[in-house]
DNA sequence: GTTTACATGTAATCCGTTACATGATTGA
DNA sequence: TCAATCATGTAACGGATTACATGTAAAC
């Protein structure tokens, strides 16, 4: 039993690998190029990735036919893999984790486009919600709190509150929009 | 010579005996109330850390004489250890680290509150807005080019938008707050 | 003929988490 | 007396970064 608990890393990997085969290589580029590269895997962290998410169970590779150049492996999910991905995906927002993890949460949203119905992303963004307004709800009792205190913490607590309004304003509007295109069954995918 | 290079964690943990000495239990403390807890180091973390800063000159300790109980260990900063402080909080915004590292600029923002003049922290925030105008403008360049994509794709840059726009809106009111009070010299503390 | 892109990997080192160990004081 | 709080630390383990190693093919 190598490890139940995947890492960040080896879940995004997994999602990365859901729609379609990859090489190692693949996905460096493609963490290279999209989303402005804000994470950039070295070799020492994406190869060693792979080798235990293959052990593990969760993909499997072959030798790809390179025509010419190095051989390749190309990696691809095993079922094991499809359920482990489909369980991060449809685990909802807890609110302990939206202020620390709100970008990893924008990437399981995103990451749900071809895989998950439209009624489950609806229930994840509004349990995204849920936690961003408690969140908002916390810091706003905390600048009234701390408003005594220096200008520079009061200023601090508000740039989080600005912050967490607008995401949570993007929540909603992002509720209304899958919700009436799924609910009138006029929306394209 | 232990490593020239500090972590992230080394440099708050410098910021936070800055103002005053404190024991390891005290941060763990501060860390545990203060901002919300969103961090919350392990002592595996905490006293090495410590230990570390320790043997590279940044942090002196004296054995506190506790009334009652286990004896304590009080950290105050060396003047190499302010120096290392003040050096960290004066790196201007550097526009790559933005979107990474927001919430660690904002925590450096806090921390300059009774250490740097008016208008070293209205500088760090004019570097902070324009890494923000330039991440935005980007942003912008994506939605619009990503836009035949997936919905969802297109979503989760606006989300990013969405986040990205409120902090520039604050660093911009931010500047004007503190330009005004340190300008007309009329501001409180 | 040398640099660049493709392509995969290993070794040293460092740091964090988890869990455990220790020990005194205060309060139920 | 048993639990909780104060208070500091260590050991095992895992994973990431950095740097290095290796090798082919295309482009200049």
């Amino acid at each position: 039993m190598p490890r139940s608990r995947l890492t960040e890393f080896e879940q995004v990997l997994l999602g990365m690998i859901f729609s379609r085969p990859a090489t190692g290589y693949d996905l460096k580029r493609r963490f290279a190029t999209t989303a402005l590269g804000v994470y950039q895997p070295s070799s020492g962290a994406l190869y060693p990735a792979l080798g235990r998410l293959e052990r593990g169970g969760l993909l499997a590779s072959e030798a790809s036919p390179a025509a010419g150049g190095r051989p390749r492996r190309l990696y691809r999910l095993t079922e094991a893999g499809r359920q482990a991905h489909l369980g991060w995906l449809r685990e909802p927002v807890a609110a302990a984790t939206v202020a620390q993890d709100l970008g990893l949460h924008l990437l399981r949203f995103a990451m749900m486009a071809t895989v998950l119905p439209a009624d489950a992303v609806i229930g994840f963004l509004a349990s995204l919600r849920a936690a961003l307004a408690g969140f908002v709800a916390e810091l706003e009792r905390q600048v009234d709190r701390a408003a005594p205190g220096s200008r520079y913490a009061r200023l601090a607590v508000e740039h989080g509150l600005a912050v967490h309004r607008a995401s949570l304003a993007w929540a909603e509007q992002a509720i209304a929009e899958l919700a009436a295109s799924s609910g009138s069954g006029a929306g394209a995918a």
